[in-house]
DNA sequence: GGTTTGCAAGAGCACCGCTCACATTTGTCA
DNA sequence: TGACAAATGTGAGCGGTGCTCTTGCAAACC
C-alpha cells in the first residue's frame, strides 16, 4: 500500500515526529539514554508535555525509533563507505574505518545501538531487522557476503550448541552464503572494532592513545591480514 | 596512615558505607547506571532519603565507589585466574575466560566499567589506577608485563601521534617492560574481548550465537593463536 | 558531666514519566 | 456548505526522582 496521496495531517504529523526525534537525539548527545526528558522535548517544542504522547506512547517507543534510525543510517554509511574500494580487503578497511568516523560522529548513536543496555528498556524485535542490514553491509565484504542462500534452512528448535552449528545457523538466517570460517572471521573482526570503539569512546585510551586513529587503523588492519582475500 | 584503631563510630560508618553500595549493586542488577535511586536505597535502609547523603555526596559518588570496586574485584578475579596455569598461553586463555565469567555473573558491573558512558558521569581520576589494574593483570601474560620498566620514561608534552610513540609511552605509564609489539597485541586482544562481550551482553548474539560459549572460546584461541609465545 | 561532633528527620524545590477529561482544530463526506 | 468524526493540543494531577537545608538528638570525646 503505498498510498503516495499523503493528507497535510499526515505530512504534518510526519514533520512532527521528526522533529520530536531530531530534538531527541539533539538531547541525548549530551546527556544519556536514561535521562532522555519528554517534558524537555516538549517544551522545546513549544507544546505542552502530555501532546507529546500523540506521536510517541512512551519514552521506550521514542528510544526504539531512534535506535532503529540509528542503525539504519549506520548501515547506509558502511554500504556506500565501499564504492571506490579496488577489492574485496580495501572494503573491509573502507567500512572499519567508516563505522568508526560514523561513531565518533555521533558517538551517543553508537551507544544507543552498541552500548551497554539502557534500564529497564527492552529492544522490541522491530530493531531486528536494521540491525541485520549493519551486518550484512559487512559481510558484503566477504566471498559468499552478498549471494543469497540457496536453502532458506530449515530452522531447527532452539539453537545448537556446537559453533559450526551456530555459524551454519547465522549464516542461513542472514540469508546469504556465507562460508563458516568467512563468518567466524567476521564476527571476531566486528567484536574487535566494536570493543575498540567502546574503550575508545569510553575514554579508556585516554592518556595513552589519544588520538587512536593510528591505532584503529593498525588493529583493522591486523585484522585483515589475518585472512586470505 | 593506617591508623588501625577504629573508633566505634567510623566502624559503623563504613559498615553503612558498604551496606549502601550492597544495595546500590542490588539495585543496579536489574536497573541500570541512570536508574539508580537514592531514594530507593533510603527506603530499604529504612532511613530517610537525605540520610543517605551524610555517605555520598551525589549519585555520582556513589557511582564512582562502585565503579571502583568493580575493576579491583574484576582485577582480583583476573590475577587469581591463572594460578595454576602451566604456561604463558594458558594463562591468556584462562584469563580472557575469566573475564567472560565476571562479565555474565555480573553484566551490571561490565556495563558499569565498560559499558557506555553514564549521562552526564564524568569519571574521576580516583578510576584510572584501578582500571590500570586491570590492564596490568592482563598484560602479566606477556614476557616482560610483569617486570618494572627501568626508565621512568621523560613523560613528554602531549601524547605522541604515532602509534609506536603512543606505545611506548603507555607501557612507560603502565610501569612494565612490555615491547611494543606485545602491547599492541594486548591492545587488539582486549578489543576483542570486550567488543565480545559487549555483544554478547547487549543481546546482540540472541537468536544466532546462544550461549555463546564456543564462540568466545574460539575467538580467544584465535586471538593466541596470533603470537609466538 | 559538659561539650563537641556526627547523624537522622522532615519539609521543600524543581524535575521526571505518564494519565485523563476536556477543548480545539482539521479533514471528510453527505 | 455544513455536520461529524478523527486527530491534536491543553492543563491538572499522581507518584516518583535527586538534592538542599534547617532542626533536633544521641553518641564520642575531653
Amino acid at each position: 500500500m503505498p498510498e503516495s496521496r499523503r493528507t497535510p495531517r499526515q505530512l504534518a504529523r510526519e514533520e512532527t515526529l521528526q522533529r520530536i526525534k531530531d530534538l531527541a537525539l539533539a538531547q541525548l548527545a549530551d546527556a544519556s539514554a536514561g535521562e532522555l526528558s519528554l517534558r524537555a522535548i516538549a517544551r522545546e517544542l513549544d507544546v505542552v508535555s502530555s501532546a507529546v504522547y500523540r506521536y510517541f506512547a512512551s519514552r521506550d517507543d521514542l528510544l526504539t525509533a531512534l535506535i532503529v534510525d540509528a542503525y539504519g543510517d549506520l548501515a547506509d554509511h558502511l554500504e556506500a563507505a565501499a564504492d571506490h574500494a579496488s577489492d574485496r580487503r580495501a572494503a573491509w578497511t573502507a567500512k572499519a574505518l567508516a563505522l568508526r568516523a560514523w561513531a565518533r560522529a555521533a558517538p551517543h548513536r553508537f551507544a544507543l545501538v552498541y552500548g551497554s543496555t539502557i534500564p529497564g528498556y527492552r529492544a522490541p524485535e522491530t530493531t531486528i531487522a536494521p540491525a541485520g542490514r549493519v551486518v550484512l553491509a559487512l559481510a558484503a565484504v566477504l566471498p559468499g557476503g552478498t549471494e543469497p542462500r540457496p536453502d532458506p534452512a530449515p530452522s531447527p528448535d532452539g539453537t545448537p550448541a556446537d559453533l559450526t552449528g551456530q555459524l551454519a545457523l547465522t549464516a542461513a538466517a542472514l540469508g546469504i552464503a556465507l562460508s563458516e570460517d568467512d563468518l567466524l572471521w567476521l564476527v571476531g573482526a566486528f567484536a574487535r572494532v566494536v570493543g575498540a570503539l567502546t574503550l575508545e569512546l569510553g575514554g579508556h585510551f585516554v592518556g595513552g592513545f589519544e588520538p587512536a586513529d593510528e591505532l584503529y587503523a593498525a588493529l583493522v588492519e591486523e585484522e585483515a591480514a589475518r585472512r586470505e582475500w
